[in-house]
DNA sequence: CGACACGTTGATATCCCTCAAGGGGAGTGG
DNA sequence: CCACTCCCCTTGAGGGATATCAACGTGTCG
């Protein structure tokens, strides 16, 4: 039951059996992605969606300065390119963090749930809809907030994303990024990050290595972060 | 016939007579703001959805530091807070920029659509991610562009989005914001935008003064913004 | 062992912010 | 009709945050 992954993060509303299945009926396949490789072009016709069924995925724009923007992490469980189906193409790339298991839904087999279950659908589109709350919260930390904070709130959502779906182990969890990576996706660069890191370290904060986030002190970084987990729609 | 002013700026697909009717038959009634008054406070629970019939709207978080990031802007056509439906809350607050008047479309009415017409359904759909890829573009610009060149994807998005529904006359639109506005959608002061619409101006590029915009250059313009009109889908 | 990617740190440069002052226009009240 | 106020725009000076450039260490993998 590959399906049965599809909003863990998100228990409520809770999908009914009848709902899995037709869900699960909608998967035509599952395929695999190397790390670092590209799932998805921007602004390719498309006719699959992708659930995210192992690893870690994320969505990112290329300027033309050669500076690249991280949109959006996606962990086990997100309908990672659901926007596709509405939009029939993708106006950013979306790649492979990690190695990733993904689940294929043709757009038609997503059209005919619509045509059977309202309610699926208003879920599907809430999905979708909560990952753009996270892109406006995104745009305000980048917009808004200084270098530590931006730093400080792309481990507070990760922490909270990862302990819905178990994947944390107390306040440590992986989280496989480089400090390159940690750069483009809070608009700074590796060097000011790896700055903006030994600040929340010094004081037992956060220790991030080797792809290992520990949380030291979970309500200063939040505090740092000014992070509160209502955009991620967790109710 | 109030509805038909939603999607102007998207005109395929086109709406038909019938889901029109049915779209008109969803308003309960309209309402007038104020300038500068608030539409919708962040995380109150919500039953209704508006949609904008004259005036600009606008999205905007605050910051604990009292900094304010400007999410999106609205213009008459645009289902504001259309993504209400689905998460019930709004994690922003939703403002009026000049006065405004708006449809009221109660919940209710929208699910009665979703379970009658899927396609209109994928419409509204679409509707609230076209305004997550403006969000997205947003994102980018504030994280990976200068100064200068937010200022100016700001003014080339504003100048394509009022051209699609007759809002500019040549080269020239009305845009009510202020400079501070300005600096709060961009992510700088006001001071700073400022100095960046200085630059604009005095190659000829974009005059902007008492809320009026007027563009010089063009391509110019598209060149520092590196804007592509791609992630507005008006296709 | 060599190549390479990543992390760390220092020195310097630049962008943008902060603070401050003054000007102009619109509205208001005397 | 004028004075006053307030908001917004404009400009300058100085400072802080972040970028850039550079060097070196470390671990991994072929």
């Amino acid at each position: 039951m590959l399906s049965r992954i599809f909003l863990t993060a998100h228990p409520t509303p809770r999908l009914s059996d009848e709902e899995c299945a037709q869900l699960e009926a909608a998967i035509a396949r599952t395929v695999n992605f190397d790390a670092r490789s590209i799932i998805v072009r921007e602004n390719q016709p498309l006719t699959n969606c992708t659930l995210l069924l192992a690893g870690i995925a994320y969505r990112y724009k290329d300027t033309e300065e050669g500076k690249r923007q991280i949109l959006a992490l996606h962990y086990p469980g997100d309908f990672v390119d659901l926007h596709s189906y509405p939009l029939k193409r993708l106006e950013h790339t979306v790649g492979a963090l990690t190695a990733v298991q993904m689940a294929v839904v043709p757009h038609d087999a997503i059209c005919r749930l619509t045509e059977t279950s309202s309610r699926l659908t208003e879920l599907l589109w809430k999905s979708t809809l909560v990952d753009a709350a996270m892109n406006r919260e995104w745009l305000t930390s980048v917009g808004a907030r200084a270098g530590v904070a931006r730093v400080a709130h792309l481990f507070c959502e990760a922490y909270v994303r990862l302990r819905m779906i178990g994947g944390t182990r107390g306040w440590t969890f992986d989280f496989p990024l480089t400090q390159l990576d940690l750069g483009e996706a809070t608009g700074l660069t590796s060097v000011h990050a790896n700055r903006m890191l030994r600040r929340l370290r010094e004081p037992g904060i956060l220790t991030f290595r080797n792809g290992v986030a520990s949380i030291g002190d979970w309500q200063k970084l939040c505090e740092i972060a000014e992070f509160d987990d209502n955009y991620l729609f967790l109710d």
